[in-house]
DNA sequence: GCCGTTTTCGGCCCGACTGTTTTCAGTCG
């Protein structure tokens, strides 16, 4: 039987819930969340290891028991474990854990006290005043469980970077202009460019003396107060995002920000590696008995435990921490490595500009080169491109390139991929192009076996380059289509093709997982924007973003190399 | 439940804030 990661790191995390309602050993609850990240994070399938009889316990946090739990997973499906506790905890209490305010004691009293088990009971049960007479509740609680509710009802889902970035710039915007502000930084996941965020950590240096909290509270759109202290402060936004802000001395700047940046399981990580070399390490500093050591800055809280300096992007406790103990760390691509970008559109099918005015901010951005790859012919409500169209625009293009200097647009396409994995236009035309780009814009829904043949064959074309978006999903919108992704990067590797990672916020497509298994496959990525329009070009940055966390370096990536051996590497055996 | 220059048991990262308490448990990151 074929169980896919997230299927066994859910079942885990189930049972962490149960186990934490049901007042287990807290370690014991740890060890499956661990367990769980560790399975989520993994480029390969654990029933794939299972089938190549790799031994589990060799992964962190994975030991005898667990290992016999995986296997248990893949080979029958369920975790007769589970099944078990369900039979003492009620497992639709899992939901009441994803409010924020309640953890496992509470929602073990709400269940055991007024035999509740699921959210409307739960707001019915505040509305009549019940919860706030149980011993440990109050009215406040009750209160902040009705917010929860409507929070979870309201804004469940994480936001992505664009509008992180602009919510972030307004908070820094704001607290600048208060006296006796030091250095103001968005740390947490947003500054590890994670794909999503929930909220924004925004970290402040400042005196004893500056108000910074009383300055944040004056943002004009701030709707909840959730709580409000000396060094932190928590608040949700009219747009539903939590915003935290933390007031740290000048002096613990780096180890404030490496302890805000996170992720948690790399801070425990670190930590761990303190105390083994009888070192104390918080967000205040590096301490030595009573004694501080160190903390001005992040490389010293590294230095501190024996390690060179590691990239926000990479902390994530997948190996990074191994890596640089083995002086094995990447050099992550930068943005300024790009050189062009390979998959753009115009108005001439579903864009907004003219190839003119995208060359145009192409150039302004510095680089060499841009691709111009409209759709085709199959996605009609685009105005996709018939074989003569796409002529007509492989003409319009060579006469523009006479006239640029020390700039090339590329003669492209992103040609579909039907069905039966032929190509949506013949070879006579594509073979014209300097790149062509190929999706998948229909029939998401084949089996994996099928998916992944229909993209194998379209790849035997020889003029395939670069599989664009290659899983389709849309971040809090749709799934990826089921495909084996391991069989296509190794059948683009077999056969000289390159993946995307498609830069726009909602796609991001390669994840950084798959990135890490093309990279390993020594597969070349191309971080392409898929632009509609010149404004388009700048998200770029997120795909940079998504690929440092992928572990990639320059020379991982198609489009940080010149124009000359960007055509060699696009040139097929 | 994991793990081991304190190695097969006894630890397990560390601190802030809230609310309900009257010294602390629960939750969160």
């Amino acid at each position: 039987m074929r169980v896919n990661n997230s299927a066994v790191s859910a079942i885990f995390d189930d049972m962490a819930d149960l186990l934490e309602i049901e007042g287990e050993n807290p370690f014991r609850v740890r060890a499956y969340r661990t367990a769980s990240r560790t399975i989520s994070g993994l480029s390969q399938d654990v029933s794939e290891l299972i089938a190549d009889t790799q031994d589990l316990t060799k992964l962190p946090g994975i030991g005898k028991d667990l290992a016999a739990k995986i296997y248990e997973i893949v080979t029958t499906g369920h975790l007769s474990a589970l099944d078990e506790i369900k039979k003492r905890v009620n497992p639709r209490l899992i939901e009441y854990m994803r409010i924020a305010g309640l953890g496992g004691k509470r929602v073990s009293a709400l269940n055991s006290k007024l035999g509740i088990f699921n959210l409307k009971q739960l707001e019915t049960a505040a509305r009549n005043h019940k919860i706030c007479k149980l011993p440990g509740f109050g009215e406040k609680v009750e209160r902040s469980i009705l917010q929860g509710i409507k929070r979870a009802r309201d804004y469940g889902k994480r936001i992505m970077l664009p509008e992180a970035e602009e919510i972030a710039e307004s908070v820094i915007r704001h607290l600048r202009e208060s006296k006796g502000i030091g250095k103001v930084v968005v740390a947490g996941s947003f500054r590890r460019r994670r794909e999503t965020v929930r909220d924004l950590d925004i970290m402040v240096t400042a005196g004893n003396s500056s108000d910074v909290s009383g300055r944040f509270l004056s943002f004009p759109q701030i709707s909840r107060v959730i709580s409000r202290g000396e060094t932190r402060t928590t608040v949700i936004l009219n747009s539903g995002i939590q915003v935290d802000i933390r007031v740290v001395p000048e002096e613990s700047y780096g180890s404030a920000l490496h302890y805000f940046t996170g992720s948690k399981s790399h801070n425990i990580g670190v930590r761990k590696l303190g105390v083994k070399a009888g070192l104390k390490i918080n967000e205040y500093g590096v301490f030595k008995g009573q004694r501080r050591i160190c903390g001005q800055s992040e490389e010293e809280v590294y230095e501190s435990v024996g390690l060179p300096f590691i990239e926000p992007e990479l902390r994530e406790d997948t190996g990074e921490l191994e890596a640089a103990r083995n002086g094995l760390l990447p050099n992550l691509i930068e943005l300024t490595d790009i050189k062009g970008d390979l998959h753009s559109h115009t108005s001439r099918t579903d864009g907004h500009a003219t190839i003119e005015e995208m060359v145009s901010a192409a150039r302004a951005k510095g680089y060499e080169y841009l691709a111009i790859t409209d759709h085709s012919k199959h996605l009609a409500m685009t105005h996709g491109l018939k074989e003569s169209d796409l002529e007509g625009q492989i003409e319009h293009i060579d006469r523009l390139n006479e006239t640029l200097e020390g700039f090339t647009v590329l003669k492209g396409i992103e040609v579909d991929i039907m069905e039966d994995g032929s190509l949506d236009l013949s070879d006579s035309v594509l073979k014209r192009l300097d790149v062509v780009v190929c999706s998948v814009h229909y029939k998401f829904n084949l089996s994996r076996d099928k998916q992944t043949k229909r993209v194998l064959k379209a790849m035997d074309n020889q003029y395939f380059n670069i599989l664009a978006h290659p899983t389709g999903r849309l971040i809090n919108k749709r799934e990826p289509f089921e495909i084996d992704i391991e069989a296509i990067i190794r059948g683009a590797k077999e056969r000289g093709c390159i993946l995307e990672l498609n830069s726009y916020p909602e796609r991001l497509d390669l994840n950084e997982t798959h990135c890490r298994l093309a990279k390993e496959m020594k597969v070349k990525i191309s971080i392409d924007t898929d632009s509609h329009s010149t404004g388009d070009l700048d998200f770029m940055r997120f795909g940079v973003g998504q690929a440092r966390r992928g572990w990639l370096e320059k020379d991982d990536v198609i489009n940080t190399r010149s124009l000359s051996d960007v055509r060699k590497l696009l040139k097929r055996k």
